[in-house]
DNA sequence: GGGGCACGTTGACCTGGATCAAAGGCCCCA
DNA sequence: TGGGGCCTTTGATCCAGGTCAACGTGCCCC
């Protein structure tokens, strides 16, 4: 039966790629710390993966939830509607860093995730991670910390939002991107946005045109080069000043 | 020697005072959902209390961390403070609900928690809860909810600082804080507010002119009462009609 | 019980970013 | 290869909330 080992070879060949063992992300994502032995139980209960086509939603608010996510590949935001049709982008995320995790408090979903580019994660049932955690100390102090981590983030966020001027805050956000594309091994200088203009006004509190006019600004003054999504930076520390000396 | 007896039974009477299994704030805190035999557990955990006077910190950005704290009574305020001197209130927290969350990241915590009010804590050390949440599933489940409702929470607040406008902004601080004290069994019509004009305005990205304007508006339309720190709630359905309503 | 000080209110004016409008540029698909 | 739709840029104008200033008010401490 050549078809049935065939068809065999590709499952495991899937199984082996997906495994954390395996993966490049491990110092990002949540096997962070572990032994080869405790890897070993996670690739077990990380089995199963999705891919998410551009545009598509990973999940929406209101769904129920049992999983969280670890992104794979890909880039996503999340955002939070309002019922009056209003909507705020809460983050944007990309490989290594997880989705989801607003789902634990009532079991549902509190906010919608798009991928804004075909992306891939992989599937954590939360049940079992919660067991895991009882038997690998490590896995749940990681986990603890990634939770809070995004506490912390928030918290930022707000501190953004609450204090910041329209210039401030899309240094802040490129300097973000920049420091975590570093993490993953990218160029730190020159990227592309996944995200719209509009997007970026969302998450940083102002119309796109006022982020278009920033980035415009930005250029003239030698801090970037803009055109279209491809961003180079060219003097960070520039962008650093700017972000935290403009002060009144 | 009556003097040690006596000190004796000063000791146990606090003891039995702050345990778990004796306090009102069960449904609101962490002992939710867990059996007697578990939240025994919990009372040997928690064995520790502080009391904060109005005015002081409970932790300072910067410090080590290596406990959470339930608030047993009073007030609490955290902020971040920004190099520039710019500083950011993050959260008014009240009795029930957990401080420190933000330290479990880096092991340093990242904002100032300052009591507005006289106030005690319970010193939960973070090493025994994460041990006693491997004991305890219910415990370990309800934990990861708290979290994961402050992440929600945090959300909520970005929408406010980027979605609304300054009454928007009061009106829904306003319904959150009275259905917060409903939920504490107070008024959720009458309460007097903890903090100054400038703190709110801190938390809703305004400025103290801004705050006060807008507590006289609401005045003048019939939708509160305020005298200093003394509000009434007049017309609730007015304030949330005033939050959602009030969109483009 | 009175003086000082922090907090709160209110007014007048200013400005950063929103809004409205119009005109490219890019990409996808036929 | 051309057309249409979406994204982006840029300009002109407007306004919510910031800023500056002055005056009230209540409370705490001496």
């Amino acid at each position: 039966m050549p078809l049935k080992r065939a068809n065999a070879q590709e499952i495991s060949l899937a199984v082996i790629k997906t495994a954390c063992s395996n993966c490049n992300l491990q110092e990002l994502c949540l096997p962070l710390g572990l032994n080869e032995n405790e890897i070993a139980k996670l690739d077990e209960m990380v089995s199963n993966r999705r891919k998410i086509k551009r545009g598509d939603h990973l999940y929406r608010a209101g769904e129920g939830f049992d999983a969280i996510y670890a992104i794979r590949a890909g880039f996503f935001k999340t955002d939070v509607l309002l019922e009056d049709g209003r909507d705020q982008v809460t983050g944007f995320q990309m490989a290594g860093e997880l989705l989801g995790l607003d789902g634990i408090s009532n079991e549902i979903h509190s906010c919608n995730a798009v991928a804004l580019e075909d992306s891939e994660v992989c599937v954590i049932p939360f049940a079992r991670l919660e067991g895991l955690s009882r038997e690998i100390v490590t896995l749940q102090h990681h986990f603890h910390k990634v939770m809070s981590r995004e506490i912390v983030r928030d918290h930022g966020v707000m501190m953004l939002l609450g204090t910041m001027r329209a210039e401030e805050r899309l240094a802040a956000f490129l300097l973000n991107l920049s420091q975590r594309f570093t993490a993953r091994g990218y160029s730190h200088a020159e990227f592309y946005l996944r995200m719209t203009r509009e997007e970026i006004g969302s998450y940083l509190g102002l119309k796109l045109e006022t982020v278009s006019r920033a980035f415009s600004r930005f250029q003239e003054e030698g801090l970037i080069a803009v055109q279209q999504k491809h961003i180079r930076i060219l003097d960070i520390p520039g962008l650093k000043k700017l972000m935290t000396h403009q002060s009144s």
